[in-house]
This record gives structure tokens, sequence and C-alpha cells, in this order.
DNA sequence: AAACAATAGTGTATGCTGTACACAGTTTTG
DNA sequence: CAAAACTGTGTACAGCATACACTATTGTTT
């Protein structure tokens, strides 16, 4: 929605001028084509197409279109991440930026790798792998936290990029000294991962809404509103019974340890 | 979106037809507006306006209107979701819907809900806590294969339906004897949800592609792409070590245990 | 140097989207 | 029976991604 303000711009738009695909999946179009979608996704995150030796010299880079991508989104949230506003940030046309993308799906690819950045250094000596995992914790919080529009987009499928991996590497290194097997590292990357995505939902909802000039105050009643309604209904007795028990830690905005 | 391809339609277009916001996020077009957003969208989750006494009779009903979203995203995807198609499945005209809802944002977040459904009820007696947390994370990525579109939406900021608490009222019945404190059951709540959500990704991804008429060997190669990237190459050390040193865990689509 | 080919950025057009608005028909209330 | 409140329709519009045709620019080939 994922934008998420939430809903409008989500993430899978298909395409929305060309051609449709309103087809029965039994008789799908052209089954072939999102295979090779999903590797030119891939590919197009990862492989520079060559400078072409004739033509015009380019202006851009796709750096700078990502670059502007990013703050559009920073200010406004992904609903705002639109073509044309990108390239009124670069002060050129909107289909100048196809030159350097072939759609918006290759660009917001490349905008959310380059906005997830690379888990900063590990600054001191190794610690406890309980500790280095508690760190690249916090840092993947941070990141999601100083970037809410990436919550907004939806979480499977999507190509994973040189960044991305290097999270996953970085991962793997506070988790050197477990022993662990490598299919048992392996799961604990999704694990980790997962949990601190979800960990985070509640501190990233807040970061949105104070980024949308949101009170504090507003935001905690319209997000325990819904937690609230269970309270004294019969249907949720032991979510009831909780969360009546003692307090919000609901409402608390920083669940990580 | 997004034939989703994935981008867009995720979630969060603001408002797309009517007034837009595109300022500053230090100086908001209205802060009070967002947090009545918020729990409009959750008063619009939970409770049904009251049936005016006057006025004809309505043809349809909220119900009907959120089983015809539900089957048009079963049968095409997210990005299928659009108003105009809801409405002609059910012979009425675009505008029809919105006398039943303000948006399609409302629309979405109430066929979300429906969509996710109930836990299914404890078949045999009770067993182990780890049993029953098993089989309550087998049912919830179930459902999540069932409906893998549920997985396009954005994880953050969405409004928490009379479902989605059932989902929660069941693991912490499924939790009952673990003899866990409150707060602690909270915490487990989240924790369990993000993992079952983020172990089934790939699940989910397959399933997707499957619907979408691609097959497992197209959906695998494409998905192991990315991560073969990192193989022999010295900027991830460990995960090339990883990869490299037995099979593609990875592409197993049953990475719950 | 001249002719050519391939590119970069522009301008314009299209189809789809969500949704505002004004209407006509219907049902209940006074 | 008139007024009020509603339902579904028709039309209209702005915003979106993007196709296409154009020109200006540049390197390659002759």
């Amino acid at each position: 929605m994922t934008g998420r303000t939430a809903l409008g711009d989500m993430r899978s738009p298909a395409t929305k001028g060309g051609r449709r695909r309103e087809d029965h999946p039994q008789t799908p179009t052209d089954p072939e084509s999102d295979a090779l979608d999903l590797k030119k996704r891939s590919e197009l995150l990862w492989e520079a197409p060559p400078r072409p030796s004739r033509g015009s010299k380019p202006t851009m880079s796709r750096e700078d279109i990502v670059q502007a991508a990013i703050s559009v989104a920073d200010r406004n949230g992904l609903a705002a991440l639109t073509m044309a506003a990108v390239a009124e940030r670069l002060g050129f046309t909107t289909m100048a930026l196809y030159r350097y993308f072939p759609n918006k799906e290759a660009l917001i690819d490349a905008s959310v790798d380059a906005a997830m950045g690379t888990p900063p250094p590990r600054s001191g000596p190794r610690e406890s792998w309980r500790q280095e995992v508690y760190a690249w914790a916090y840092a993947k919080r941070a990141m999601l936290i100083a970037r809410p529009w990436l919550a907004e987009l939806p979480f499977v499928a999507a190509p994973h990029g040189p960044n991305w991996l290097s999270w996953h590497e970085a991962l793997l290194e506070a988790l050197a000294d477990t022993g662990l097997s490598p299919e048992d590292l392996m799961d604990m990357l999704s694990v980790v991962h997962a949990y601190v995505s979800g960990a985070s939902d509640t501190a990233i909802s807040l970061a949105r809404a104070r980024s949308r000039g949101m009170a504090d105050e507003l935001w905690a009643q319209a997000v325990g509103r819904d937690l609230c309604r269970a309270i004294h209904n019969p249907r949720y007795p032991r979510l009831s019974a909780i969360l009546t028990s003692q307090s919000g830690g609901i409402l608390d905005a920083s669940p990580l340890p």
C-alpha cells in the first residue's frame, strides 16, 4: 500500500496505461512474460545497461533520478512519488525519466534499494552475537523509521538489490559466533528480519503520523481505538483480559527491547 | 499495484481524485484530518451506519460488495481490484458502490478483514502450547497462501477489524498454557505474527506466481536469481559461503517447520 | 568533411483511475 | 399528498503511467 496513506499507491500496478491483464489465471495472457518480468526487474536492479557509443550524452544519471525519487518520498510519502513529481524536482519532463528507467516499477525498485542503504559498520570491537544482533535490529528499525514509506511497500516478490543483500550479509556477520549451520542461518535471516519489521510496526506508524504533522496523542488515540474495541467484547475474552489487565504496552512506540 | 507486478496499487494514494496533499510535512494541510482519517477508517470497519428509515431500499449490501471485491482480487490480484471491476461484477454502476463505502480505501479495509476470515477452530483436544502455536501458524500461512493479494498490502497503519482481532484472540488461546505475563503475551502476538508473515514470504510469492500461470521452475529461477548474485561476490562473503555451502533452502517454498 | 545512425529530451495524446456532482426514481414521514 | 431522505445513474474531471512522434545532439562511418 500499499500509498499508503495508505492505500493508493501500493505497489503492483501491472501496467497502467498500456495493455491490461484481466484474464483468468487459468488462461494467462502470457505465462512467460511474468517470469521475464521478475528476471527483468532483477536485472535492471543489478546490471547497468551499457552506455551507448553514439547519440547525445545523457544529462542526468539513474543515481540523480533515484535520489530525487527518494527525496520526494521522504517528504510526502509513497503516494506522492509520481513520475511527474520526480521529473519536476529534477527540472525535466516526465517522459525524460523513461530514458533511464523503463517504467515506474523499475524506478521504485532502484529507489527502495538505495533508500535502505547499507547497515552502519560496527563501531567498537566485536561483542557477543546477542549484542551484535541487537545492534543490527536497532539499525534496521532506525532505517525503517527514518524512511517510513518503505513500509508502505508490499513485502513479497520484490527484487532484492545490492543493499538489501548487504543487510543480510551484516546479519550473518552478527550471527557468526553462533556456530549455526548454514540452514539455520538462512532461517535466522528471515526470522530476525520479520521480527524487526513486525516489532517496528507501531514505531513506523508513529513516524509516518509525525511526518504528516499529526500530534502523537492523536495518533495513539487512533491506533489504540481498534484494539480497545476488543475490550468487554465476549468474542475476544483473552484479548480483552490482557488489554484491561494493565497498561497499553500496545501504545508504547518502542516495542524493541 | 498492479497486476501486480507489484507496484502499482499499493495502498496509499492519499486521495486520488479529490484534494491533494503535496505540502511539506512541516506545514501540513490539515493535521487533524489524518487523525480523523484513521478514526474514520476504524469506525467504518466496525460500526455499521444505521439504516435510514426514509428513502428507497438498497439493492446491495456491504457484504455483497466485499464478496465481489474479494473474488476480483482472488482472480486477478490486487491491481485488478478497481471500483469499476467490482461494480461490473455486481452488475451495477461504479458510482453505486459509493453509497455503501465512502471511498476505495474503506472498501479495501473491509475486504481485507473479510478475506482473512477467522482462524479454524481447534479440531481435537487441546495440545501443548507448542503444538497449538504450530497449528495457528500453519493456519495463518495457509490463509496468506490462499489469498496472496493480502500480502500485497502494506503492513503498517491499517485499521484492524473484527477478524484480525479474532486471529489474535486465537493465538492468545494457543498461548494460554504458557503462563506468560500480559506484557509478554502482547509481545508474543507481534513476534509470532511477524515470524509467520516473514516465513511465509516465499510461499506466498510462489502462490502468486502460480495464480498467474507461471511455472514453478520459472518462478524458482527468477527468485533465486537475486540471491545468486551474491555468490562469489566479495562484498557478500558470508552470504556467498552459505549459498554455496549446500543447498538452496532458499528455493524451498516451505520454510515453516 | 560529409553522411549517417543512434541517442536524449520534449510535446502531445490515450486509456484507466478514483471520485465529485447533479439528476431521476423510490420509499417513508409528516 | 407533499416533503424529505434516500438509491442508483450519467456525466465530468483531474491525475496517473506511458505510448508515440518529433528535434536536436552526438559519435561513427565513409
